[in-house]
DNA sequence: GAAATTTTGCGTAAATTTTACGCAAACAAT
DNA sequence: ATTGTTTGCGTAAAATTTACGCAAAATTTC
């Protein structure tokens, strides 16, 4: 059983894994990815995409390595949001393990194009998941709920172009809120990163929404000055 | 040079160690404490405490336990922020470090106990530090500076029983603002998370001022709906 | 020791922001 | 045709924030 061990140290080091908690947005509800394991230990239960990093890679490197080959989705950028370190946590040897959160826009996953069986499960319908991965994902939804305030981190979620309702639907589904939709609207507009796209002609039917896309120019402006998005 | 080498993997294993942002405040400015290296690599450099993981504790235990046992402070939370995991960041070896920030009353630490050299520093008068730990330091203040919105951790900061000066100093001190006096006055008694000590007799000088101290009860209630501090 | 300065507590008017709605146009469903 | 829904525009009232004034009394300065 004990195969080459090459990798030798004076003192014992724990493994290190990197965990992806993907979030997507179905315009209703925020979902997430998950991938069924099939190997022990917890062969056939769900888990986040994730894996052992290699001795030449950083975190952030592993884990979108990691999100590649195991979903198929590339150039995601990842957000590290807490290291898992508890003794038992795996039990085939001491794991310790970098959680990091992403967020894509869940039309453009061409679904689950590896071998892997990858699945887009709703928040409140989530099967019991391999290792400490509930208690990750509770504190991975926790940091995005916190986060959207600070940073316009929701359009990554979103098409390039949405519309307030979509954007609405959005906040509150992280938030788990209700706004007035005028409201909102105005308290949107009035951070200026949104911008109008294809202006609809003078007399365009009222029924038909304004369609809007991410101002990136503008947000980089507002950064610096320190945005700040109430609710 | 290689010495007896027990702990053998399939695979390569980084080394895991915890290090310690430890801030104080001295009433005016914000502290943090260092330690001068005495051993390769950086001898003689200023860094934080900080080391190798032990294979049966969590990252926060370790984190404690070096603290202990380099600064004699004994029984503190520190709080992860942030995992650091560039390839060269200490040239023995592959080293990943979990960062801790923690926030103690400077006043009741007993200078430097052991044998290690320890100091306070000012934030403006930091030297040049061992490894990263200047981009580590840089990150850790602006998270104490996000979190003191969303927690009341400022009077891990200050003694039991503080004036409201001493606490709109350490407010100043860390988001780096001032604030009008009386409006700072009203927007701490409203969260009513603050009680009166000893009230003094009716007509006591007005240049004596109000003692308060931090009411634990209020706040666990405050924390269950939310609360926000808005500056 | 007298005068000037600083610190604290209390108060308030004006400006700003938030909240909670109303209304009409136009499209979809029945 | 009627009914209900969605969108855009608007606004009055309530709540909050901001920017100060003032007096008492302790400390500092000369």
């Amino acid at each position: 059983m004990n195969q080459t061990q090459n990798f030798c140290y004076k003192y014992p080091h724990p493994a290190l894994t990197c965990d992806c908690v993907i979030f997507g947005f179905d315009g209703l509800n925020i979902k997430v990815l998950l991938i069924e394991r099939d190997i022990e230990p917890y062969a056939g239960r769900w888990a986040f995409p994730g894996g052992f990093m290699k001795i030449d890679e950083t975190t952030d490197e592993c884990a979108r390595r990691e999100l590649k080959e195991e979903t198929g989705l590339d150039g995601i950028d990842v957000h590290q949001f807490h290291t898992y370190s508890s003794v038992d946590r795996d039990p085939r040897e001491r794991v310790v393990t970098v959680a990091h959160y992403a967020l894509v826009k869940i039309a453009e996953v061409t679904g689950g194009d590896d071998a892997r069986n990858a699945e887009w499960f709703s928040l409140d319908e989530i099967p019991s998941l391999a290792f400490d991965h509930d208690k990750i994902l509770r504190k991975a939804f926790r940091t995005l709920k916190e986060r959207i305030c600070f940073e316009p981190i929701g359009f990554d979620l979103l098409p390039n172009i949405f519309t307030m309702t979509e954007l609405q639907n959005l906040y509150e589904a992280i938030l788990e809120v209700k706004f007035d939709r005028r409201n909102f609207y105005r308290k949107m507009m009035k951070l200026e990163m949104l911008t109008e796209v294809e202006a609809r002609p003078a007399n365009t039917p009222v029924r038909i929404p304004v369609k809007y896309k991410f101002n990136e120019q503008k947000y980089k402006e507002l950064k610096n000055k320190g945005f700040r998005l109430e609710f």
